[in-house]
DNA sequence: TTGATAGGCAAGTGGTTACTTGCCTATAGT
DNA sequence: ACTATAGGCAAGTAACCACTTGCCTATCAA
């Protein structure tokens, strides 16, 4: 859970969550494209790509390799608990 | 709305969030004793103290002086709006 | 096979951040 | 007034993180 918020505490990151919200089945050039034509980031493909396995490990994102392509697809599970841990007055345990 | 985002990437700072959404109204020190009884967490006051700061800055925790006392309120509002982002395939601007 | 494309690996760097340490202010009790 | 309590300020340290740099592997097209 903890690799969630810290996954979402990188600007960069939200907007390629942002990306990937509007575009499923992404390669990693394709999001570099778009991402600095979009919002002027000036990212390099190896920071994207690094985003990209931070994301992955969150569960965030997941990947599909289809010959020398992989894709990358948006999971927003995560994302439909998060906010529910302290709003409900019910802590767990984890960090 | 980035500022929600690194206030939650820290595990201490979540506890703390658990610890409020208990028992709301707790001064630093109540906070201290409580996070290292029930968590073990090793923290000292100072830490403890700089991490109510950012979590107040980013808007989940509101304040109240009474004498010396200082007043520690978790504020869930900024929670509510989280994982609304890329859920519903709207991203928006920011970071 | 050659060259181009898509991506990966790993070491190094600069800036951020969590935490400590030491001292200071202010309120409250005696 | 004196002491203890609650908290704040600020500089320093160590670890972490985002990003770069350089090179390597794998797939596909000609």
């Amino acid at each position: 859970m903890g690799d969630v918020f810290k996954a979402l505490a990188d600007p960069t990151r939200r907007y390629i969550l942002d990306e990937l919200a509007e575009r499923d089945d992404q390669t990693l050039f394709e999001i570099c494209v778009r991402l600095t034509g979009k919002y002027q980031l000036t990212s390099s493909r190896q920071a994207i790509s690094q985003h990209l396995e931070l994301l992955e490990a969150a569960g965030l994102v997941r990947t599909r390799r289809e010959g020398r392509y992989k894709f990358h697809t948006l999971d927003t599970r995560p994302l439909e608990q998060i906010a529910e841990r302290w709003i409900r007055n019910k802590p767990q345990e984890n960090p």
